[in-house]
DNA sequence: ACCTGAACACCGTTCAAGT
DNA sequence: ACCTGAACACCGTTCAAGT
């Protein structure tokens, strides 16, 4: 049976939805493609690599339109937080892979681009916008990997916990950078 | 040569610091010990055991005094995700390592009690703390496993990036949990 | 171009047995 | 109580060789 890269990165992402991240091995993923482990060096070089293309494929099929760019630009840095977290929650073990691999840069770099993008009309200095958009994005990857431990242990029974609220997210989030208040979800922005 | 459970923890945080994270191996441990992998397991039932005492006691070493209860809210709040963070970058992967046993709730729950202490104290509502403290906690490692991953990287040359500014940390965050402000570094808590 | 087969240098964990 | 020795069931990766 012959494959390509495509092939190996969605089968990959299969395996982790249902298998999880500690369960998507080259050995495990090269079984599961009917093909000696040793075939996988042929279509990526490493697993980093791998797991880096499998968290942009992840961010791909969850991505749904996003506001335009004449967009207020609270609503369009609300709209890619709400929307990464979706999609890295549609994923078993998603938040934890894509967190990982942005945290390596070893993909994952929409997100933070998306950002950049709506934080350059938000009137902040540009030399915070960097800084904003990181502190999102590790409210973001934190909260949601915080949201997927517990929901996944509560479903596996592995962890005895209380129930857990989970529309919290992002509500009335504001953050200041450096004395600039940013709001998300009111599309307020004031000095000092 | 005879150990116990405390040897075992203290010379694990030694590797740690020594080789990092990933070659923080029961066998590798056990070598250092001049023991066999199996003796670990008199002392520790399994390795994820061992990892959240391991994140404990990197905690306990890091600790410094904190303001006293009599001491300002926000102050209180500050010195804890400050020490914090200090605390994990003085060791070698200490923020990946502590973030990950706080995620798995496998250790490393001293700095959620202290928060949740502090916060206590703020006028904000009683059912509005736990959310704040792991607001507060999401973005203290989050951009304590940044700063570690940049300036790890930047020593061992294994990723070429700019430089970073490193003095940003809570300066002047504030976090908006569900209409409530909460001001870090200047005391302020205002509704709606 | 895509894959096999075999090997190398590792893992975490268990368990009977020793002192 | 603390440890050894040996085993089990895995890893990621390399590399010569096949088609």
């Amino acid at each position: 049976m012959v494959h390509r890269r495509a092939d190996v990165v969605s089968r990959a992402l299969d395996v982790l939805d249902r298998y999880g991240l500690a369960d998507l091995t080259m050995r495990r993923l090269a079984a599961e493609l009917s093909v000696q482990p040793s075939a996988l060096y042929h279509h990526v070089p490493d697993k980093q690599t791998l797991l880096g293309l499998v968290a942009d494929e992840l961010l791909v099929r969850g991505a749904r339109p996003l506001p335009g760019v004449d967009a207020p630009w609270d609503e369009r840095v609300l709209a890619t937080c709400a929307g990464l977290r979706e999609s890295v929650l549609a994923y078993r073990d998603g938040a934890e892979l894509v967190a990982t691999v942005s945290a390596f840069g070893l993909g994952a770099h929409a997100p933070y681009d998306a950002l950049v993008d709506a934080l350059d009309t938000s009137g902040l200095p540009a030399s915070l916008v960097p800084t904003a958009a990181r502190t999102l994005l590790h409210f973001t990857y934190g909260h949601a990997v915080e949201e997927q431990t517990h929901l996944q242990a509560g479903s596996a029974g592995a962890i005895a916990d209380g129930p857990r609220e989970g529309s919290d997210f992002l509500a009335g989030l504001t953050l200041v950078v450096d004395g600039i208040r940013l709001r998300v979800g009111e599309r307020s922005l004031s000095e000092r």
